[in-house]
DNA sequence: CGGTTCGTTCAGTATTGACTGAACGTTTGG
DNA sequence: CCAAACGTTCAGTCAATACTGAACGAACCG
């Protein structure tokens, strides 16, 4: 049970787990975060450092940097194992659901921007109005992605019986 | 009528074109395209390339190059005056708009990679699993984001008298 | 025709950040 | 105690990119 990935991955595996890495930094996000989250999505059990590290071939600090952020972010979880000193990674249940927050959380940021933008004592009248349609805008788009949230989350608590699959 | 910006911005201007600036640093982007996007919607007009650099206080290069970048993007729409040779940037009416759509279609690159994923070859059932219910929550997201554009044109292209304000 | 005024491009610099290997501190087990 | 196995940190390298000044080409104007 849960065999140490002492070799790489096979090259079909490789080749998919390369695409999520490219896809990250094409969002500005480290390769090696990508490859991370692209190679555990595929795993059933958690993944330790070493793992990891021989399984994308890169080093045992990116990883352990890459993994610590991505769990800051509420996209991995780190377990442990009675008996086992390591750390083990896996895709959080609801990663996406943080990963969702933080962006509806920038739009807020944003939005606080836009105010005070629309309160600068030079504005014009036409450039208030502009920013207050920019604002109404993004609060549109970041009520609507709460929303969503809301949905998921009602959803997620359903029994699975009343859902298309589990 | 349509003064040249010669100086530099007052201080609360430049503070907030600047809180513009370091947003868009941290989204990833330029800093200069930021400086641009806050002084562009504090502005009536559109700004030539001169007024921009003059009044963002950086080279005429960068400006050239990032605003050029912006409206590629559609976030700003690049016009011309007759008997005027210059170019002129202001904020695209609909800027918000193309920008989500990149979004939506960013959400669909990554939707077609977990559809990839969920075929190899190699994944068990429970990898398969937690892949279809990422897919299926990115799906509901794009949907999401589809529907409040296709709403906010609605409201576009209502008569301004059914609106707040025009 | 020059000379001026545009915008763009290009070479060069500086800064940021990803990534690594090695060192480190800690815990475990003999 | 010592040695091995962890995770983290740190200095350093390397690549990408933001930004600049100068050169360039095109359009206009005398």
């Amino acid at each position: 049970m849960t065999r140490p990935v002492t070799r790489s991955l096979d090259p079909a595996t490789a080749r998919l787990v390369e695409r999520f890495g490219l896809f990250f930094a094409q969002e500005g996000l480290p390769r090696i975060a990508g490859r991370i989250t692209g190679y555990l999505l595929l795993s059933d059990e958690p993944r330790s450092l070493d793992d990891l590290a021989t399984a994308l071939g890169v080093s045992k600090a990116s990883v352990s940097t890459d993994a610590r952020r991505l769990e800051a972010r509420g996209f991995l979880r780190r377990s442990s194992r009675p008996g086992d000193r390591r750390d083990f990674y896996a895709i959080a249940p609801d990663g996406f659901r943080t990963t969702l927050q933080s962006r509806i959380d920038a739009i807020h940021r944003f939005g606080a921007l836009l105010r005070d933008a629309e309160r600068l004592p030079g504005a014009t009248r036409r450039a208030r109005d502009r920013i207050t349609e920019w604002n109404a805008f993004h609060r549109a788009m970041a009520g609507s992605m709460a929303e969503l949230l809301e949905q998921w989350e009602a959803r997620a608590e359903a029994p699975a019986s009343t859902r298309r699959r589990a």
